[in-house]
RNA sequence: GCACCCGUAGCUCAGCUGGAUAGAGCACCUGACUUCGAAUCAGGGGGUCACAGGUUCGAAUCCUGUCGGGUGUACCA
């Protein structure tokens, strides 16, 4: 139930009437026409621009066609009035008992309320994290986690059919680098004196690993070389860094439905296919590619490689897919990955990257395009860094002395609810600043304490009017009046519609503003009931007007528990 | 050099498909607790939406250019 398409399409009938009528011109294309709130509450309910964006397309005034069309709308039941005003806005005042309509709704609707089938059952792939096989995820893994995680939750909720899926990158050579590190962690547990120079992993959590070997193999392996060994600890390691990394995303309540290899594309032709596909299309070739301007061209040698026509599709120019030897680059795989994806019937893709790939985005577009002959889209979202604090202080980490905050140490500390929270209180391609003081302060300072606050207070008074025996109303509100308790209804009934912007466009820390206002709307209305104890919730006197108002409370509760479930963030019932 | 992202109140940020007088929070000032949970609320001051052009009935939003910040820039993944 989504009261502003319901007055979308009682203004696009009238528009149709009035086409049949005559005073409007045939063969309008409506899809521009919104109803949505007014900036300003004073100017009316609900605001439509029907009359502008019709203008132009029929060489009518937009003021004529407002006043046309204000006389049909008026006539509706459910307006109170329809006005014209500016350049031809419409705005409409709609009846009381027209916007209370939703609170049974919701209370019916619980946490589902919202929900929508406007995805359409479309097949949607969320890739996110997609971390290296090499470690325990760290903070900024966590965002891309959190963000995808709740991307894809939203895109269920609007009846998208959803895949999670994680690109395990196990085929380059940070993996050798991995198996390395794992092999001097073994001569350690051999009692051997080790050292970790250039680029292995000095990270203590590989320590376990070596002594695993050590049980395993004794001291077989010391003193071999590393072609003895490389291949086997490759396997061993990257598999107990994907447990590791799985736990790490169970931790968060992130479950994939897809764990895809990057190596099961390799000595299976896959990459062959794509890449012939691509050939196919004559978007393949053997060139050299000009040297990066302004920046070390000492460095610079001419090589000819195997380059991919990305230009074709709208990057800026030619990749290479295969080094100058021969073997792939890591655009290889990448494009098998993706051609894979498209045909496994997915109608849409969406990347998660870390800003520091956005250099990858219009490459993997042009793939995309070239391999899907343009029908499948993939939009892809980056996700900023995270900057750590401690009461205001920077919070330094070297992945060089391997001390890095990890995902497990923030969630640890901070639990899994605030951690997903406060990682959507920002846009996606903004950066975000996480205090670990602040996060867990109980204020209004704190965004997720301030909606949890709500559901709480609302548990609590909604208890207090059970043991009273006071029910909740399930139809007919008459004494929901006052302005305040009017603009919390209004909140609720917008609801639906900021669901379906944000799946559109991809945005679900758009949930976490929504649901930060509608909690501002609930304590300020809790507050009056001091100097306006007529709007408290719960009047013992007054077991009618009470059913109620606990009515419009518990819709409330319901909207608060179904947004913070979409985020994965589990609502609180009481927070003594 | 080029590409992408960003520039909105003192600070941190929202701003919907281009829509009306640009909004929150923090901080600052003033007020409200014998309370349906004051961990909250009410009110106040605070703006050249980086700058300059353009598109149009209308621009923080779209286009071009300039300035400033971040990221990435051919045989790493």
């Amino acid at each position: 139930m989504n009261l502003f398409s319901d007055i979308r399409s009682l203004v696009i009938s009238s528009l149709e009437k009035l086409q049949s009528d005559g005073a409007l011109p045939k063969g309008l294309n409506f899809e521009n026409v919104t109803v949505e709130p007014p900036r300003d509450s004073s100017h009316g309910d609900m605001s439509t621009n029907a009359a502008m964006v019709l203008s132009k397309p029929s060489g009518m005034n937009p003021r004529d066609i407002a006043e046309a069309l204000t006389v049909l709308l008026a006539s509706d039941e459910r307006v109170i009035s329809a006005d014209v005003a500016g350049p031809g806005f419409l705005n409409l005042r709609l009846k009381q008992d027209y916007w209370t309509s939703i609170i049974p709704f919701v209370i019916k609707a619980g946490v589902n309320f919202g929900r929508t089938t406007i995805g359409n059952g479309i097949k949607v792939n969320v890739e996110y994290v997609s971390a290296n096989p090499t470690g325990p995820l760290h903070v900024g893994h966590t965002r891309g986690a959190v963000f995808g995680d709740a991307l894809a939750s939203l895109l269920d909720f609007a009846g998208y059919d959803v895949t999670r899926e994680y690109y395990i990158n196990d085929g380059g050579s940070q993996v050798d680098v991995l198996a390395r590190s794992v092999y001097l962690r073994y001569l350690e547990a051999n009692g051997q004196k080790v050292e970790f120079v250039d680029g292995t992993y000095p990270g203590d959590y590989l320590v376990d690993l070596g002594m695993d070997l050590k049980n395993k193999y004794g001291d077989s392996l010391v003193g071999k070389p590393e072609s003895d060994w490389i291949a086997e600890l490759r396997l061993f390691a990257t598999e107990k860094m994907m447990d590791l990394i799985r736990e790490d995303l169970a931790l968060l309540g992130i479950q994939m439905d897809v764990f895809f290899s990057e190596k099961s594309l390799y000595g299976t032709g896959l990459i062959e296919a794509a890449l012939a596909d691509l050939d196919g299309k004559g978007l393949v070739y053997q060139g050299v590619l000009e040297p990066p301007k302004g920046k070390k061209p000492e460095d610079w040698e001419a090589r000819e490689q195997t380059l991919f026509k990305s230009t074709k599709h709208g990057d800026d120019v030619d990749r290479p897919i295969a080094k100058s030897d021969g073997s792939w680059t890591y655009f290889a795989p990448d494009i098998a990955y993706h051609f894979d994806k498209v045909q496994r019937g997915f109608d849409q893709l969406i990347d998660i990257f870390g800003a520091d790939h956005g250099g990858y985005v219009k490459r993997m577009k042009a793939a995309v395009s070239a391999l899907s002959n343009e029908e499948v889209s993939l939009d892809i979202k980056l996700t900023q860094l995270v900057k750590l604090y401690k009461n205001g202080e920077p919070f330094k980490m070297s992945k060089r002395a391997g001390t890095f905050v990890t995902l497990r140490d923030v969630v640890e500390q901070v639990g899994p609810d605030v951690t997903r929270f406060v990682m959507l209180t920002r846009k996606n391609d903004a950066p975000l600043d996480f205090d670990f003081a602040k996060v867990q302060e109980q204020s209004k300072d704190n965004p997720v304490f301030y909606v949890q606050y709500a559901h709480a207070r609302i548990c609590s008074v909604l208890s207090k009017a059970e043991n009273a025996n006071i029910g909740i109303k399930a139809n007919k509100f008459e004494t929901l009046k006052h302005p305040n308790e009017m603009a919390v209804v209004k909140k609720l009934a917008e609801w639906p519609r900021l669901l379906e912007l944000a799946a559109k466009h991809n945005e679900p820390h758009r949930l976490a503003f929504y649901l930060y206002e509608l909690a501002g709307d609930f304590h300020a209305l809790w507050n009056m009931g001091k100097e306006a104890p007529e709007t408290r919730f719960f009047q013992e006197n007054n077991p009618n007007v009470s059913s109620e108002k606990l009515a419009m409370v518990s819709a409330v509760k319901l909207t608060i528990a179904a947004g913070l479930t979409i985020l994965g963030v589990t609502p609180i019932d009481e927070m003594r």
